[in-house]
DNA sequence: ACCAGTGATGACAGTCGCTGTCATCAAGGA
DNA sequence: TCCTTGATGACAGCGACTGTCATCACTGGT
């Protein structure tokens, strides 16, 4: 006999695709906790210590991103301007997301359909813009232009991922986060 | 004998102020909507009647603001670039501000305090950016430049407006959005 | 003067997100 | 063997928010 654990392991794994599958199904909105929490064979209490709120779910898997981006702003050459290093950091992301194409559409769509969970999202950057501004600091930058690369390579992060998604074409994120940031120079040279 | 009119009138003014006067003394948190409502003298019902929830009271000017930047994009003259509109909209906000400095700082500090207001604060601005990127495909300005021009005035208004309520020298608003559209224009032109 | 419609409100029950607290029980040492 | 350490379940309770119905001043037409 298998001696039987308590517990099946991985609750916190078995609720984040619970999760995602039944917003996806049903829409956020018309998905309590405590069906997420009986799809995943746990309590609904249970939830909540894996996850601060419902909307966290969707976004537990953010600070994988932040490290990258981080790590990315410090190992750039010391020679490297601000922009140029938020820049690097911002494509080296691309593989990342190349990987989990299929999941971050979903993921997407999800978010996308309810407000609450946009708004979640947006904070979710602010944060790692202001992440990002730390980073730059420690390389010396100061303010406000550390603030202002950030808030603008976020800002050019985020469009160009929404491009990347919803491309027909298929080009990938990297490509299109370049393309983006070129345009942010056109028109901020054009002012 | 006056008529005694059945309810006072402006109960969603009322509501309003008791709302920031409670948050600014006891928090966000640690105040219900049934006080709110007590300290108006209305029930609880009538404060979802009038705000879609608790967050919502604060931001409820916020309309004011969109049309007053809308307005600035489309008036200005079809010479000026896109950049060059959306910073003379930004800047004509300035007097806006300036006559509700006080209410403008009670109000941000009870929002900074807050991560719920935080977030709800972000989807106002990401509103705010969408709406000036629409006035300026208006003005025939194509994609990604609409959307990246908005974003990117956004983001100069937060960095400006944060940098204007906790400016010792009390410098003048405009003056502060200026100064801040010229940073980022340098740090843009470094990558 | 009457009377039907309108609109803002109160009252009340109900759902759901979320928290505090205590008990349970397997696993891993000392 | 005993004690500690998680991870969990069970349950009560608060507060945000909604649906629904009744109330009643006000308004406009007759």
């Amino acid at each position: 006999m298998e001696p039987v654990a308590r517990w099946e392991p991985d609750s916190r794994g078995r609720l984040g695709r619970a999760a995602l599958e039944l917003f996806a199904e049903r829409g956020f909105d018309d998905t309590t906790v405590e069906e997420i929490a009986a799809h995943a064979g746990v309590s609904e209490r249970t939830f909540f210590r894996h996850f601060a709120d419902k909307r966290e779910v969707l976004f537990a898997g953010s600070g994988n991103l932040q490290t990258l981006l981080v790590d990315a702003v410090i190992a750039a050459p010391r020679t490297a301007s601000p922009m140029e290093a938020v820049a690097a950091a911002l494509e080296s992301t691309g593989p990342f997301f190349e990987e989990r194409r299929d999941f971050a559409r979903q993921r997407q769509a999800v978010i996308t359909a309810n407000a609450e969970l946009r708004e979640r999202e947006l904070i979710k950057m602010a944060t790692l813009a202001s992440t990002l501004a730390d980073a730059l600091r420690q390389r010396g930058v100061k303010e406000p232009a550390a603030s202002l690369t950030a808030e603008a390579g976020i800002a050019v992060f985020r469009v160009a991922f929404e491009r990347w998604i919803t491309d027909s074409q298929r080009r990938g994120l990297s490509r299109v986060i370049r393309e983006s940031l070129a345009a942010l120079r056109a028109v901020t040279a054009e002012a």
